[in-house]
DNA sequence: CAAGAAGTGATTGTTGACAATAATAGGGGG
DNA sequence: CCCCCTATTATTGTCAACAATCACTTCTTG
């Protein structure tokens, strides 16, 4: 579940819009670009406009979703620019984290993380892929808390999420993007104390993230190129 | 001036009364804790309530005030725990902003970020003390825009901007906090092509702010115990 | 006299109506 | 036949009134 900061409550209702959104974005059923009308997302979670358009800006803030001046919300699509500087900022920031859940997080806590990837190795196997895309997510989240920097565990989800949108939009479901052996091998080094070992492991996995989803992007933009001479 | 992402679109008067605070704020002429009522803004401004709460959430969404539920909006006071977490990331953050920008920037970029170290320069030497400490975050903010991520560009801008909400609470105003000195030692090992003792040099200049404050931050404290004891 | 409870005033949160803007469809001129 | 201009419709942005919550004063009671 995501947390957010207090700025006003959050109705239950408020929340459920929240996360549905969420996931429907990470299961790719709502894909890149699509407009979400604040009318429509009244009728559907019974929320006044204003709860509405109070959930978009913080999906917005999340940067799930772009909101154009007079013109709505559109679910984001990504450029491989940013697709690049997304990743360039999380080698950077899960390097930090990485230190300092070495150098300061107790074993112990590590067997709630090891247990999530447990989880995330059975709905790959059940073909349940918005559960193990939010799963494969989530991961990176919690280890980010384990830091003990909560500031960086936030921006760290936000940039999470970009990423994950990121790669839900590729569309080849046999390539796992974001591997849960990795994920275990990582938190493997982390427990055997091999911190140097752990940032090379951090740092290779989140290198072939970026290198796949640029890989695919490319693809598309030739796709698009091939059509344009038809 | 501060630029945000288009989020409905901001009338002057809203712009001006997000700078108003925020100048206001780093010239401590509003200390932390201090309550802002939706009202009282609203007549100083011309604006309608909506419009004030939109500002106010902006704020609170950069990390200057804090916005608590049926309680309204208050100046941010940023513990010595936060204060060590944001210069945590900080360093992390920039030493990636060198980075770039000593592998890809032209160093004629560099001049204008000459310029602003000497306007620095100025208003400290006249006294100008708001205006020094915007200039003082702004170079760091400038810096990171020429490392060509503009994602990084905007984390570290919010992250400079609660930076400075907490040096700006201390009361030595005798003490350079984030000296210009350091600044254009940046800056020329930058120009000289060094980057490791660019990197050097920004990781010292972070490391003497996160003291510096973290210092007073503990009179503070201090001074609170003394009082219990009266 | 102190502590707690109820009432009052001030402030924030929410709802619905209105205004402004952008997308769409239809018609006239080149 | 295509392009541009205009009218209509749909959607977003703003405003003002209403409801809920919180802070504070006053009154009662042990």
């Amino acid at each position: 579940m995501v947390k957010r900061k207090a700025a006003g409550q959050i109705s239950s209702d408020e929340d459920r819009m929240y996360t549905d959104i969420y996931d429907a974005v990470m299961g790719h059923r709502l894909p890149p670009q699509t407009k979400l009308t604040e009318l429509g997302l009244c009728e559907i979670y019974g929320l006044a406009r204003h709860s509405v358009r109070k959930v978009l800006a913080q999906l917005a803030e999340d940067g799930l979703v772009d909101l154009l001046p007079n013109r709505g919300a559109y679910i984001a699509s990504p450029s491989p620019q940013e697709g690049s500087e997304m990743f360039e900022l999380r080698q950077a920031l899960e390097r930090l984290v990485i230190h300092n859940v070495a150098e300061q997080a107790p074993a112990t806590k590590l067997a709630h993380l090891k247990d999530m990837v447990r989880h995330e190795r059975e709905a790959w196997n059940k073909g349940d892929r918005p559960t193990w895309i939010r799963l494969s997510a989530d991961f990176h989240v919690e280890l980010a808390k384990l830091s003990g920097n909560a500031l960086l565990t936030d921006i760290l989800r936000r940039l999470v999420s970009r990423t994950t949108l990121l790669i839900a939009s590729i569309e080849s479901p046999g390539q796992n993007v974001c591997s849960f052996d990795d994920h275990l091998d990582i938190l493997s080094k982390l427990e055997a104390g091999d911190k140097t070992g752990a940032l090379k492991s951090m740092a290779r996995h989140l290198s072939d993230c970026a290198q796949r989803s640029a890989k695919t992007e490319e693809k598309r933009f030739d796709l698009r190129s091939a059509l344009m001479q038809s």
